[in-house]
DNA sequence: CTTGTATTTAACCATATGGTTTAATACGTT
DNA sequence: AACGTATTAAACCATATGGTTAAATACAAG
């Protein structure tokens, strides 16, 4: 399945031992073993972890001996904080708007007090 | 699995769909029929997706009378948010850091060209 | 109380995910 | 050539995911 970019984005992103790679990596970049060190994990388990994130183009991986050095690649980060950035940006809005809700509301109240019953379908776009 | 709450939080994100639908709701509260009707898919399987949503608590859901309106909560974005951005700072970072070794590097060309082998384990941490 | 509408549950299926262990591969060193 | 280290590949397993269809549930209205 995985659809487009902003997917493999936030599927790599959804595992842990996946975002402590990356945090590891944030520090500079290290080759597999010195990666795997601190997880309780087989060396397989963390290869394919690194592939994910390389498939994802959130690592680089380069070629020194025996050694696969993996490297941070904040690109698809970036492309990930835009997409939710325009939600807190709806969400700062919304607040506006709630916030504007509640004092029509407020002013409304007595009115309300007389009305006889609710339509069902009469759902408020806050 | 589903460890966190920030793995939730992603991992609902992953979805092209469960995306489609927060941007349908950041235009307002709606029912599951309406939330539907631009997906070409089963009911059943986009009330799975807010189910998914709504454990990650990016959604709410209310009762009205037959319907289940939701709603878009966006507190667990700004988490997200938030883990993304810094990771974004460190992006700015590097690429200071990376400017600053390219000039280093540069300065140093000479003296590199009479050095007689490069050791293995000589990773520079960009 | 029956019907119609909205939604979820159940059962099922195919594929993906995350882990394991046991080879295989690639490379530097002796 | 043989050995040790770094890493990946293969085969396997359990569970999760994303979808389906058919049935169950909840509620409003005739």
């Amino acid at each position: 399945m995985t659809a487009d970019r902003l997917s493999a984005t936030f599927s790599a992103l959804a595992d842990p031992t996946r975002r402590a790679i990356l945090a590891r990596l944030s520090t500079g970049a290290a080759s597999v073993n010195e990666i795997a060190a601190p997880f309780s994990m087989s060396l397989p388990a963390i290869s394919k972890h690194l592939k994910v994130l390389e498939r994802a183009q959130l690592i680089s991986r380069g070629k020194e001996a025996q050694w696969r050095p993996c490297e941070l690649k904040a690109e698809p980060l970036q492309e990930a904080a835009g997409w939710v950035e325009q939600y807190r940006q709806f969400w700062e809005e919304r607040l506006d708007r709630l916030d504007a809700y509640l004092q029509e509301l407020q002013a409304k109240e007595k009115e309300k007090m007389t009305a006889p019953k609710k339509k069902a379908n009469g759902r408020k776009k806050i």
